[in-house]
RNA sequence: GCGCCCUUAGCUCAGUUGGAUAGAGCAACGGCUUUCUAAGCCGUGGGUCGAGGGUUCGAAUCCUUCAGGGCGUACCA
């Protein structure tokens, strides 16, 4: 309707100019915005303050010309020009009833579009070491990464969703040692756990069944591994002290078992953070290994390309990469002087391997703490000649968990969290993944626990959920009375919708197709959340003051064809937040 | 110190990329059910859009200064 209205703008602009009211060479930009206020009609431009300026003249004698000029339209009823020189547009109510026709034959299609046809886009989001269960915080990270995954593929875009496992690395080794002194306790040994460990009781269920697999084939003595260790915090240095037991599990255990203990914890960690995620909703289509980068010696490649194009150099042993060329405060170290690449260097090769496998876009979803990498990064894919525009990098915030008033408090290390799987079995998937997105990514979120549990209406979801499953129960009861829906009828007979509450219901209706739009270019979710209790609002308003079980036939299907359509609709936008769309509550 | 993000009703948050009189939910108050799900609906009150300055026909939105909050500023990952 958008286009159409814009088209005979132009048309009437394309008048004034052949007429010589115009310059030629005038080109402006035709905005359509939909109305706040009925009383300005449904659709205004604003097209005739615009062109004040160039044209010289006032802006309501601009829209009075353009007014004059414009072709007759059966969608269009009343043309006005009001305030400062907007030129509002009247709909015809056979224009609005048409979208139920179009929803209804649509279905699950209705609303998205093809503006990404061709295109392909990565999102990569959570990516959490897999030290541990995941916690609420990351729960964030997945719900809006979903989300925006499935708006891109609303909208036409080719979409792969990808896990980026940090396998390798310091924090995996602390675990690898974690496992294996919970191992030795199984196995009896008398062994003081590291107070810098992962304290977890996670850890100790996967060192039981390692020694069920392996029995005490990895065992040592309490006293071998112990012995000669850095003493451990606080009275001592417990980074030394892990770093020490890190050392000595590879020394007893030797490689080949070492990294048996290893994959032990990596396997069991990822595989639980997969069943998650999976029962969150959230699946995958790519896990990449960071080791699989150093395995595949991905990482000294990509720094070699950086030097070939003279971007690195060296100073004190190490190698620097010289970011600062590129907009960085200072240049980043990719090889320490003690031979080994660090984070950034993996950074580099995982990035330089995305835009390898094909990707015209990548969007990465960080946690906000991580802001200070989006500068290196684009630095380093500048240096490699890949456009830095072509990755983007989203930053959620944390959400601050409360427990009514109380905050709660989380640290993965200590043990003592709340986890994603918890609050998935407390407050169910379909709150936890509407709750996170239903707040703009970058905006601080109180995220109250009890609040989220609370199956009342401070909790939107049931609101919109509600709504489907009264629609979906209306078809029941229509069996029930022995009548049923007649969808061919009811499409015959729009005409009869003309209630206040059936027309606000039908524009709502036809504003999702946008709405989804917007939100998949501006990669936020939570204007479907948003839009979405607005519809289910709406309809409880409607359903309220109307009843669509009737005698009359006509006026019935008629109406079941709104209730329909608008049922579509929430189904529809409720898939695309991961949320469920009940037929009962 | 420097950099990024944030500040809108008592609370939690929207605000369609610069448009007309700034909205919703919750909380408060008052109504609505012999009826298809009251997990609902209708109504009332509530604002210096953190503060000042600037840009223009027009600013919550863009620029600038300041205040307050968060985060970051590793040869950690």
């Amino acid at each position: 309707m958008k286009q159409h209205i814009a088209d005979l703008i132009q048309h009437a602009i394309d008048a004034l100019k052949a007429a010589g009211e115009f310059d030629t060479d005038l080109v402006p930009k035709i905005q359509i915005d939909n109305t706040k206020d009925k009383q300005h009609g449904d659709l205004a431009c604003n097209v005739a303050l615009t062109l004040a300026k160039v044209a010289r003249r006032k802006p309501r004698d601009i829209a009075q010309l353009i007014c004059d000029h414009l072709p007759a339209s059966d969608s269009v009823t009343k043309t006005q020009i009001a305030g400062p020189g907007f030129i509002n547009f009247f709909i015809s109510q056979d224009a609005t009833q048409a979208i139920i026709g179009k929803v209804l034959e649509e279905a699950d299609h209705f609303g998205r579009n093809n503006t990404g046809a061709g295109h392909k886009v990565q999102v990569e989001f959570v990516s959490a070491n897999p030290t541990g269960p995941l916690h609420v915080g990351h729960g964030r990270g997945a719900a809006y990464g979903a989300s925006v995954s499935n708006l891109l593929e609303a909208s036409g875009y080719e979409v792969e969703r990808e896990y980026y496992v940090n396998d390798a690395g310091r924090q995996m080794n602390i675990l690898a040692a974690s496992l294996w002194l919970r191992y030795l306790q199984q196995a009896g040994e008398d062994i003081v756990f590291p107070s810098n460990g992962y304290q977890g009781a996670y850890v100790n269920d996967i060192a039981k069944q390692l020694h069920q697999q392996v029995g005490d084939a990895l065992t040592h003595s309490a006293s071998q591994v112990m012995a000669n260790l850095h003493v451990d915090g606080p009275e001592g240095d417990k980074e030394k002290h892990i770093d020490d037991l890190i050392a000595r599990a590879k020394d007893l255990l030797g490689e080949t078992n070492y990294e048996l203990v290893f994959d032990a914890g990596l396997d069991s960690i990822r595989d639980d953070i997969k069943q998650d995620l999976h029962g969150f909703g959230v699946d995958y289509q790519h896990w990449f290994s960071e080791r699989s980068l150093d395995q595949d010696d991905q990482i000294n490649r990509a720094i070699n390309k950086l030097q070939e194009q003279d971007h690195v150099y060296e100073d004190g042993g190490a190698l620097w990469f010289r970011s600062t060329a590129f907009g960085d405060d200072k240049d980043r170290v990719v090889k320490r002087d003690n031979g080994q690449t660090t984070y950034f260097a993996s950074d580099i090769a995982y990035h330089l391997n995305k835009f390898e496998r094909g990707m015209d876009t990548v969007i990465n979803v960080w946690g906000a703490d991580h802001h200070g990498y989006i500068t290196r990064v684009k630095a380093a894919l500048q240096a490699l000649g890949i456009d830095p525009k072509r990755l983007v990098v989203k930053l959620v915030q944390f959400a601050i968990l409360y427990r009514g008033e109380e905050r709660v408090q989380m640290s993965t290390r200590s043990g003592s969290f709340v986890t994603l799987r918890e609050l998935r079995e407390e407050v169910g998937k379909d709150a936890s993944r509407f709750f996170y997105v239903t707040r703009k990514s970058e905006q601080h979120m109180d995220f109250d626990l009890e609040l989220a549990k609370s199956q009342s209406k401070d909790n939107p979801v049931y609101y919109i959920q509600y709504a489907h499953a009264r629609i979906c129960t209306l078809i029941n009861k229509l069996a029930q009375d022995n009548m049923a829906w007649d969808s061919v009828m009811g499409l015959g007979q729009l005409e009869k919708l003309n209630e206040a509450a059936e027309i606000t219901l039908m524009q709502q209706i036809a504003l999702y197709p946008e709405v989804l739009a917007n939100a998949a270019s501006n990669h936020e979710p939570h204007q479907i959340a948003h839009y979405l209790k607005d519809l289910a609002g709406n309809f409880h308003t409607y359903y309220n003051a109307h009843r669509m079980v009737i005698d009359d036939e006509q006026l019935r299907n008629a109406r079941m064809c709104l209730c329909m359509a608008a049922r579509q609709v929430m189904a529809n936008g409720l898939d695309l937040l991961g949320v469920d769309a009940p037929e009962h509550m």
